[in-house]
DNA sequence: CTTGACCTTCCAGTTGCTGGAAGGTCTATC
DNA sequence: GATAGACCTTCCAGCAACTGGAAGGTCAAG
C-alpha cells in the first residue's frame, strides 16, 4: 500500500507517516522504484500512533509505549505509569487553564467593551 | 539599569527580555559600551509583558495589548476584544484537556498495572 | 594584573509537524 | 510515442516562544 492510502487508513497525513519514518517509528519496506509500501503490520503501528497522539501522548511516549504495544512480555504496570504521568500532566494543565480562566472572565465582565479608554483588563496588565 | 537588574525587577530572564527586543516589543537605550539600559517605561513595559504572557496571551497578542496600554485615546472594546478571544480559546483547550482526562482516567483505572502483560490502554489504542 | 561576573552577538535546538521546491514515476489518453 | 496530471521521492525552511551555549568584550574588586 503506497503512502497517501496509508495515511487515509490511518487519519494521519502522508507527511506526519514521512515524518513518524524519519523519527524511527514506523518503517515501511520499499518498492524496486524506492516507493514506500506500508503492510498491514505498518498500518497498525500507524493507527496505535494515531489513537496514541489523539490522547495527547508525546511522540516519546508514544515511541514507548509502540515498543510495549509489541512487547508479548511487557509489564502492564510500565504502561500504567506512562498513562498516569500523562494524566497527572493533563490534570495539572486543566487547573492552570482553569486558573487562567477564572482571572480573565472576571476581567473581561469588568470591561465595558466601549470606545472609551478605561479599562481594567489594561489596569490590571499594568499593575 | 541593566538587563540582568531589568530581569529581575520584571520576573522575566534576560534571555527572554533580549527576545523581545529582537521581535520589537522593548527596545531599551544603549550605554557608551554598548549595555542595554533600561528605564522606567522599559521595566513598565516589560512587567506588562511579563504578566500578560503570564495570562497566558500570545506574544502577537501582546504586542496589541502593549499598543493599546500605550494608547491613550484607545476603545476598551478592542481590549476586551482580544481578551474574550483568549478566553474563548482557553476554554476550548480546557474542554478538550477534560476530555482527555476522562478518558485516560477510565483507562487507568481499568488497568491492573501489574507485571503481567494484558493492559485495557494498550488494548484501547490498538483498537 | 588577574579573576570572575557581567555584557554582547550569533547559531542551534526544542516539539511535532507543515509547506514548498525540485525532480522522478506511473497511468491514462490522444 | 508524447503528454498531462497525479502520484512519489528528498531536502530545506518555518511555525511559537523561548533556551542553551560558544566566542568574545567590559568592568569592578583584590
Amino acid at each position: 500500500m503506497n503512502i497517501s492510502d496509508a495515511a487515509s487508513a490511518c487519519g494521519l497525513s502522508a507527511k506526519t507517516i514521512r515524518y513518524y519514518e524519519d523519527i524511527g517509528l514506523v518503517t515501511p519496506g520499499r518498492l524496486a522504484n524506492g516507493y514506500r509500501d506500508y503492510g498491514e503490520d505498518d498500518l497498525h503501528k500507524l493507527r496505535f500512533l494515531q489513537r496514541a497522539r489523539g490522547l495527547g501522548f508525546s511522540v516519546e511516549d508514544c515511541r514507548v509505549l509502540l515498543s510495549l504495544y509489541e512487547d508479548r512480555n511487557r509489564a502492564s504496570s510500565d504502561v500504567k505509569n506512562i498513562a498516569k504521568t500523562h494524566l497527572a500532566e493533563i490534570e495539572r494543565k486543566i487547573a492552570e487553564l482553569q486558573s487562567l480562566q477564572k482571572t480573565l472572565s472576571h476581567l473581561v465582565h469588568a470591561c465595558h467593551g466601549d470606545d472609551r479608554p478605561h479599562c481594567p483588563i489594561i489596569n490590571d496588565l499594568a499593575s
